[in-house]
DNA sequence: GCCAAGGGTTGATCCAGATCAAGAAACCGC
DNA sequence: GCGGTTTCTTGATCTGGATCAACCCTTGGC
């Protein structure tokens, strides 16, 4: 709902942020504080980015400040303009501090430079628009509680850590992310969580941790728990085999 | 909501209807009567299809029947399992008559034999994943008479004649096709029709004729309208010049 | 430790769009 | 043309989630 302070990126940064730098010819390497963001514009050409590190998401904003979510990237992902929808403020921004390479060339064509790289390059692409069908779905027809679901479900398989049967992990989105994601307003997402919470099924020990108690439960929930389950396992597979 | 009954893909077909010949080493031509549908199985290749005539929706149904369009395609589109959702029963349903090409190749991989043709495969993903993604912002944050808007918009570019003024074209999507697609359900959606039509916007002289009389005022309902129209002019750039 | 600001929660009320139900057109095979 | 079937329309009613508003909790600056 609130429109992403487009911050600036200069000044006091950390040490360890050397953004904007050449990582030898595998591309320029960005560092995002939280919040900042990467606006897609029509006539720059159309540049190729790579999730390092944190967590990503894809949204445009209506005239109005409608916001919409349109994907969560996690690192591996790639994205680009010509793969986002041609709306005007649609742009990449950090939900939390992250890390972005700009891959090397002028333009998508040449980006790839063989065979193999454009296959997995295709692989990618084709795996971004699997998810964003997947969420099309979800927005289209799922009741509130199983896109909720379906979502915790996606956090805790892309970034949990498997601890004695529960899911552990640092939320990468604020209740505001994720409510544009799902396209439900901010105050039903949070009587959503409590819900869930009261339930046992998810636990914060922390407003930025969350731990997944029941994760069999809460796949139980929602229709496209198997589906999130089978691309996740498709993104392990595309990192070591391209495919 | 009516689960597209999948009629089997034999018997008496028309002399027209030579579905399944090799057409040269350009693939195999498939003949797609109207609801037939093409199921992706998991266990199967991953097959990389064509549109060339009619107009095809790549759907999902739910266990309990709730169904969701996630795309429609027009001819020159190009679709793979891969870059759809892997929910069971996701495939592809002819809206009207059509006719789609299967690409040779046991896999992707070996489909596109150069880099020119790769990038034409990866521009034609990329593009999809556009449209999906602005599909979802489509059903995530507009109001139903901007959702239908937004529809009419696209298939008025997508299927139409300008005919002094006017778009005219043969409507390719039932009512429940584009409820589903829109995520409305077909007895809201006839209502906001009835008014576009009360309004002069549109005309439907049958049921499967309609006119945009006046496409300035229906581009003026939908916030998205701007978006809809460059993704068909990357279309048609993309039909001469691959990109 | 205190204060301010940004997030998150929760109750009360409202409304866009769903659902249910009954017809009315359009289309098809004969 | 005629019956049967499918598709579409429209009215009456209902409800899930939005909206509004107040409050509370966490975090961080000093």
């Amino acid at each position: 709902m609130t429109i992403a302070r487009s911050t600036r990126q200069s000044a006091d940064r950390g040490p360890a942020a050397r953004s904007g730098e050449h990582d030898g010819n595998r591309g320029i390497r960005l560092d995002l504080r939280r919040r900042q963001r990467i606006v897609f514009k029509e006539e720059a050409p159309d540049q190729l980015y790579r999730v390092e590190r944190g967590c990503i998401t894809l949204d445009a904003v209506l005239p109005d400040d409608r916001r919409q979510v349109l994907l969560v990237l996690y690192p591996g992902d790639l994205i680009s303009r010509s793969a986002s929808p041609p709306v005007p403020g649609i742009g990449l921004t950090a939900a939390v501090a992250s890390t972005l390479t700009r891959l090397p060339g002028e333009t998508i064509d040449t980006a790839a430079d063989g065979v193999t790289e454009m296959l997995r390059l295709h692989a990618a692409v084709a795996q971004l628009s699997a998810r964003s069908t997947l969420h099309a779905m979800a927005i289209g027809r799922l009741t509130s509680e199983e896109r909720v679901a379906t979502l915790l479900t996606e956090i805790a398989l892309f970034c949990g850590r498997a601890i004695q049967g529960s899911y552990s992990f640092e939320m990468p989105l604020s209740r505001d992310d994720m409510a544009d994601y799902l396209a439900l307003n901010p105050d039903t997402l949070s009587r959503l969580m409590s819900r869930l919470r009261a339930r046992k099924l998810i636990a914060m020990p922390t407003r930025n941790r969350a731990i997944v108690r029941d994760l069999d439960a809460l796949m139980a929930l929602t229709p496209l728990a198997k589906a999130v389950l089978a691309l996740r396992g498709s993104v392990e597979r595309g990192a070591t085999a391209a495919g």
